[in-house]
DNA sequence: CTTTCTTTTGACTTTGTTTGACTTTGACTT
DNA sequence: AAGTCAAAGTCAAACAAAGTCAAAAGAAAG
């Protein structure tokens, strides 16, 4: 059944994107070779909040449609990152890391904007170069480790 | 997509500015290769005074628009704990503040706890006990000015 | 084999974006 | 002061999505 398939499909990017995706519903439609509507039939009859999922989505040019999966999982998606950190982070990829939460709404950018301050070479300034990206991890570690709850 | 490209590089000169900026609509339409009136769409539709935005223009040979983030009242508030901070502080105090901060709607209450959780000892384990304080100083105040803007 | 529920499809609506022609305004020349 | 030119403003048409809804088709239940 198409259906399941499309089911089956966002289940996996949702999965591969730690939680929330953005898609676009002609273009999957066309790369499924069904008509849009079913996107957005599969989206109302499976998605819904009751099963734990957040539907965003904006028309013209250009729009799109955002599934988040919400509660339990948005925990695994910071889990994701999490993991991703290590014991050492550059600020770079520290920012980079922000943004993506960011964009899919775990964090707002003004959060973002807070911890990328705290974990600022700036900040971190009394701390050796060599200590710093440990510490930044560290720091960057609690933080989401407290969002979780 | 167009609008949110030239959204985000508005905000973004905003952030460098410290707040308000100005352009020059055709320049910047020609730069980013589009047609003028898209960026006086972008701006009458992205930064609104209900979004905290302030446009003022003048048209003519060297005309500009002239885009002002209004800020609240808030920068002396954080500017007295940003003093009160010194180069020394303890988690206990930390805190105290940030709920300060947070009861006078400065920042929300999340937004405390995730400073908070950055400033904690846990957070700054890898440092030793006498730089902590001095560390947790500094990115408290790297974390309050980058509120003030 | 009929009734009921789910799926599939497509026509139509609504929302948001992009473009360009035309208007208004201000600064600078003459 | 009048004229010219270089901006920005306005507005509507064309375009590009997603939303809605109902009818047709298919599955499941009885």
């Amino acid at each position: 059944m198409l259906t399941d398939q499309i089911a089956k499909l966002i289940e996996q990017m949702l999965e591969e994107s730690g939680g929330a995706l953005d898609l676009q519903r002609n273009e999957m439609a066309q790369s499924l070779g069904c008509v849009p509507s079913q996107i957005s039939y599969v989206i109302t009859s499976r998605f819904t909040p009751e099963r734990g999922y957040l539907i965003e989505s904006r028309r013209g040019g250009g729009g799109r449609i955002r599934i988040i999966r919400k509660q339990m999982h948005k925990s695994e998606y910071l889990m994701h990152f999490f993991h991703a950190i290590g014991n050492k982070i550059e600020e770079r990829e520290a920012l980079a890391y922000l943004s993506n939460l960011a964009d899919n709404d775990i964090i707002t950018p003004r959060e973002a904007m807070i911890i990328g301050n705290a974990l600022s070479t700036a900040a971190l300034s009394p701390v050796t170069p060599d200590g710093r990206s440990t510490l930044r991890a560290q720091i960057f570690k609690h933080v989401l480790l407290s969002l979780m709850q």
